[in-house]
RNA sequence: CGGGGCGUGGCGCAGCCUGGUAGCGCGCGUGUUUUGGGUACACGAGGCCGCCGGUUCGAGUCCGGCCGCCCCGACCA
């Protein structure tokens, strides 16, 4: 993508509404524009980053059995009468109406819907157990949005549903998504902590919720260093093993981990290494057993002829929350600092010369190689102009083409996380970085 | 929803108290200059002063109503 030719309105100055570091760099970067009060456009920029996340979420719930369906913003009350929670969900929820004057509303969430689906074609507990998830735009009407992206009225989430004929089986569908989080979060470039959590509004009894370290985090946590040192990538632990997803969950919720609300001192005092911090919610499981398949009227026949109401579980992953999330975690007082795996691109190449015709050729040479991975600064401004945007834009390498590097046959190559720079002949750079 | 604050060129703000026809910085355009960390100078474009109504010879400024946005708190992926 040529600079010049995108869509990317960086500020030097901070929008006066901005409040946390997230939201004053996703402003200033040009990621996203606000169009009402807790509502965004997203932006060329800001959209990639978006698209990046929703991929690893996306992979990472298709390696664990998931299967990804789309299902509409819009549900008809109706349906939502049937579960109860029309009444129950509150102001939250905001409701419409159409031509014909039914009742609608814009979903905050699906467990209904996808009840819904499931029973109008699942009959036999042959077809059982699954996991669906869609990724999709929520609305749920805060009284008071804030924090930009972080804590928005629309916004675009994960959500999977598990079915299993009973407990022990929905159990392990929690631990697979459980272990879909954990590398989802460490492939997202931060580290995530399950603790568990109240079930909240939506019910049940086994639930955690992920919370990612960062200092400007929202919420005091108290844990153990051996969660920093946890791996997840791999094969270290196999979906498909029902002892190596249980060595898993034990050690997920063995060692001490816990909010404000959770905290306690006793068990706290025990713990040999500990860590204290700040974090943010991206992430929240539940199991909530029949609590939706049993008043839907949801059941398949079991081996036996007998009616058999499936045990449910939902899952949520706050996608657009994350981008605010993960600046929150890397960033520094020049601008973000973007994981390798979500960066908009992987590298910048900045023409300190536009219109040189070396310098020129250089970078269109480099831009090709790269093949859409990296964007160009082809703009006529000032070489400070151009560091200062790509140390804002974030992307992790910066490939600087000046006029005397180039009559050299060198650029310089520069790491936005480490700030280390580097001059490398300029046929090395693409295998080095690409 | 309780408490507080703010709406003036794209962004950040002044002007409002003490009405007289809108200003500064950044950005944008043109030219010169500069040429590896937001260069300097000159010229220029750009504003139903959130909306509606009222007071007045005259309203960005005073009065009333409405709308929008932000912050603190209670609440949440």
């Amino acid at each position: 993508m040529r600079l010049s030719r995108t869509l990317a309105p960086t500020l030097k100055e901070t929008p006066a509404e901005a409040q946390i570091v997230s939201h004053r760099l996703m402003l200033r970067a040009g990621l996203v524009r606000q169009t009402a009060a807790g509502i965004y456009a997203w932006l060329p920029m800001g959209f990639r980053v978006l698209q990046n996340i929703a991929r690893i979420v996306r992979e990472e719930q298709d390696a664990v059995g998931a299967q990804e369906m789309l299902m509409p913003t819009i549900q008809p009350a109706e349906l939502w009468r049937t579960s109860g929670r029309y009444d129950a969900y509150g102001p939250e929820m905001l409701r419409i109406r159409d031509r014909h004057e039914r009742d609608m509303l814009f979903g905050p969430t699906n467990e209904e819907m996808i009840t819904d689906i499931f029973r109008q074609s699942v009959k036999s507990y042959r077809e059982l157990p699954q996991m669906l998830y869609h990724i999709q735009w929520k609305f749920r009407d805060e009284v008071r949005p804030r924090f930009g992206v972080m804590r928005g009225r629309e916004f675009l989430m994960k959500d999977a549903y598990s079915f299993d004929l009973d407990y022990p089986g929905a159990v392990i569908s929690y631990r697979k998504m459980m272990l879909a989080y954990m590398r989802t979060f460490q492939r997202l470039g931060v580290k995530a902590i399950p603790m568990e959590a109240e079930s909240g509004p939506i019910g049940g009894n086994l639930s955690h919720e992920f919370i990612i370290l960062a200092a400007t985090g929202e919420s005091e946590v108290w844990y153990d260093a051996g969660f920093e040192r946890m791996d997840f990538s791999g094969s270290a632990v196999s979906h498909q093993s029902e002892a190596d997803l249980e060595r898993f969950f034990a050690e997920m919720t063995t060692p001490y981990a816990a909010t404000d609300e959770k905290h306690d001192p006793a068990a706290w005092d025990k713990v040999s290494d500990q860590r204290q911090g700040r974090g943010i919610e991206v992430g929240h499981i539940f199991y909530f057993g029949t609590k939706y398949s049993a008043p839907m009227g949801l059941s398949v026949a079991g081996r036996d002829g007998i009616p058999v109401v499936p045990h449910m579980g939902s899952y949520g992953i706050g996608v657009s929350r994350l981008v605010g999330a993960l600046i929150e975690a890397h960033h520094d007082a020049a601008g973000i600092v973007w994981p390798e795996s979500v960066a908009p691109f992987r590298a910048a190449i900045l023409n300190l010369k536009v219109g040189d015709p070396l310098c020129d050729r250089v970078c269109e040479d480099l831009y090709a190689r790269f093949a859409g991975a990296a964007l160009y600064d082809d703009r006529e401004d000032r070489a400070g102009v151009k560091f200062a945007d790509a140390d804002l834009m974030g992307h992790p390498w910066q490939i600087v083409v000046g006029p005397r590097g180039a009559a050299a046959g060198v650029v310089e190559l520069k790491r936005r996380a480490t700030g280390e720079k580097l001059e490398l002949p300029i046929d090395a750079v693409h295998a080095r970085i690409g």
